[in-house]
DNA sequence: GCCAAATAATTCAGGCAATAAACAAATCCG
DNA sequence: CGGATTTGTTTATTGCCTGAATTATTTGGC
């Protein structure tokens, strides 16, 4: 059988997309793999030959995007292989954060470890958006220079912001910031310097879920802060939407006769399950019978998630996380009632690996995540970066 | 700017697969286009230079794909172009249904036209699956010998079942039809010596909306049924979920402490917009009552879709294509009052173009479909099965 | 201690597919 | 009728992968 490219086809390929997409092949296979591996062993695990793995990886290590590090331990006889890694030198993602009392950046290399954090307490709701951005600017811009100093150098910038963003990087609405159409790219690129993407909080904290998962992962994530946000990972990529706008978990319908919900709707997920929810009804009664409310709303709304997606995990992060042990049981007691095909297979149910870092580090993941993705363009980026 | 693979990076790319993605390429512009084009238009739409393109239209036409028709209208000076069409004398999908009270079965061309349709209406609950599979596998072979007659060969057969249906082609619960795990792909594969797909037939009926749509539409299909179900089109491509069991929209909750429902949950929307629910309650009071009570449910249901997957158009068919006058205005209410981003974008509500044939339909388009996506392998098999 | 077996990595000729540029074909228009 | 124009083909070149042969480096048996 011939290898077959991906179903949907809208533009040309030459020899040069070939050679992108096989050093992209290479140097994802060597970052989603363990230990350190072997030429040999990529070519096996690509299923290019030798040869041609030769050349693509002296490419990625001369592009300082690989390593070669101690061999992997000994199996037997033979020439010993040279062990391959992710170039802790190589480019790092800038990752931001904006939120109604923080700013946030921070920097990731290849790797995937973090090389710089920089936390800004302040509360953001009196400044404009245009001072709220050039203050994370300005953080931004110090965290880049810790980065320089190391020796790395910035690939892009991606940042997080609770609200409705649009694909071309505009903020229509971020309710807790007070922000409406903001062009939030624009504003920071001009700043930075910097390619920069802008994506919802939710979306970028899924993707951070994203990377200890091997294979093509599907499922929802689902953050419980003022609001109630959920990125949506469907087959190893984040779903966006039409507009970018999926993943408003937040108004889906609970009790369609319910309380008069902000947005104008009534008995929304929100009015059940959101921080504000749970504090009073734990005011009222007690905090053990308020999880429970929480947690049977959330799992009406997660049955719907399910039935409609087939998606076979839900994570649990923001203000949830550390919830869950509480939250577990009322949502899976939900699941197994709701769910058509609980019998045929469960559902996963667990807590985020990342705490309140979850969005910014999505965000940074996002931008090393786009140069695995693409290496030959970082490539080709970097010459041309270095001449100007 | 160099153009980009599809993100996600799997399987090594070689020159063969290059050729095979451009073959995609071409034949998919040439069928997506309205009017029979020329090759320098072509090379144009697709980016790849006329030589290329001319190469490629070479093995095309050679391969029964495409013929050379009559030009388009003139436009000024210069010599006349020869005219490009898909091949109405080319492979054929065999679309296949079964269902309660029903067998059909339809062959499909390369141009979309239906060339042949057969229908034999028999209730299927009293035979077991293998019978009723049977009399499917001996009216496919009929639709065949009338292609093969025509000289039409067919590339393969896809079946809709209404019920859960597993990567593998086994039909896990088909509930109507009293069936569980039915190794449905297996048995008909064996009677029709062809490559067969299984699937809900929500999905597919989904697929033949795809038909007219241009660019990467996301849709959600509802098909309203005894059941209710829902097929996921998301950039232009169906959404099956991990096990194939996504869109199961009919158990989504619409009040949580409602009446109990078959599937052991309460207040399903089965429950309030269900064939048998909208009937029970025009027998109860009166037809239009009824219908706005189930558009006032299925508006809830379908706001939940939205918030969460951000399409832009609902596609209402099966039982509800007839019913939309009479639904539209209580779900567009709802959608009004849910969808938080309403009033940023509208959703479009239509109807579906096809009616009862619709999963048949799309069953026979997922045939010729996987064969527009990789005529490569159409072309190698063509050979091979004719030397065999 | 040395040689055979084994495994890793590189080198080199060959082939395939796309590009670019020149050429051939067919029409319009003045 | 001839130049302008557009379509489609031919030819030389380039890039990248493959496969086989070659080099490099270790283990283990005698």
């Amino acid at each position: 059988m011939t290898p077959r490219l991906p179903a949907f086809t809208d533009a040309p390929v030459r020899q040069s997309s070939v050679r992108a997409h096989n050093l992209a092949l290479a140097l994802t296979t060597v970052v989603n793999s363990a230990n350190p591996i072997s030429r040999a062993a990529l070519a096996s695990a690509t299923g290019l030959t030798r040869a041609t793995v030769s050349a693509l990886v002296d490419e990625l290590i001369a592009g300082d995007l690989l390593t070669e590090v101690e061999p992997p331990p000994r199996t037997g006889a033979g020439r010993p292989a040279a062990g391959l890694a992710p170039a802790p030198d190589g480019p790092v993602g800038l990752g931001l954060e904006i939120n109604v009392d923080y700013l946030a950046a921070c920097v990731v290399d290849l790797t995937g470890a973090v090389r710089h954090r920089l936390v800004s307490h302040a509360d953001q709701r009196p400044v404009d958006a245009a001072q709220a951005l050039s203050g994370l600017a300005a953080l931004a811009g110090r965290a880049r220079e810790l980065a320089e100093a190391d020796g790395l150098r910035a690939a892009g910038a991606a940042l997080a912001v609770p609200g409705l963003v649009g694909a071309d990087g505009r903020v229509r609405v971020a309710p807790n910031l007070g922000w409406q159409d903001v062009d939030a790219r624009a504003l920071l690129q001009a700043e930075l310097d910097l390619p920069v993407a802008v994506d919802n909080e939710a979306n970028l904290a899924a993707l951070s879920e994203l990377r200890a998962a091997g294979g093509r992962p599907s499922f929802v994530y689902v953050s419980g802060e003022i609001g109630i946000g959920a990125g949506l990972v469907l087959d190893g990529t984040l779903y966006r939407g039409v507009r970018g706008w999926s993943g408003e978990i937040g108004h889906v319908s609970i009790d369609p006769d319910g309380p008069a919900c902000r947005c104008g709707a009534h008995g929304c997920l929100e009015l059940f399950a959101g921080q504000e929810a749970i504090q009073s009804a734990a005011a009222r009664s007690s905090t053990a019978r308020a999880l429970t409310a929480a947690g049977r709303a959330l799992g009406i709304a997660l049955a719907a998630v399910v039935n409609l997606l087939d998606v076979d995990t839900i994570v649990l992060g923001g203000g949830y996380a550390p919830l869950v042990p509480d939250l577990a049981g009322p949502i899976e007691a939900e699941l197994r009632r709701r769910v058509l095909t609980f019998d045929l297979a469960p559902v996963e149910l667990r807590a985020a690996a990342l705490g309140a870092d979850a969005a910014m580090r999505g965000a940074a993941d996002a931008v090393i995540r786009s140069v695995q993705q693409d290496p030959a363009a970082w490539l080709a980026n970097r010459l041309s970066g270095r001449a100007s």
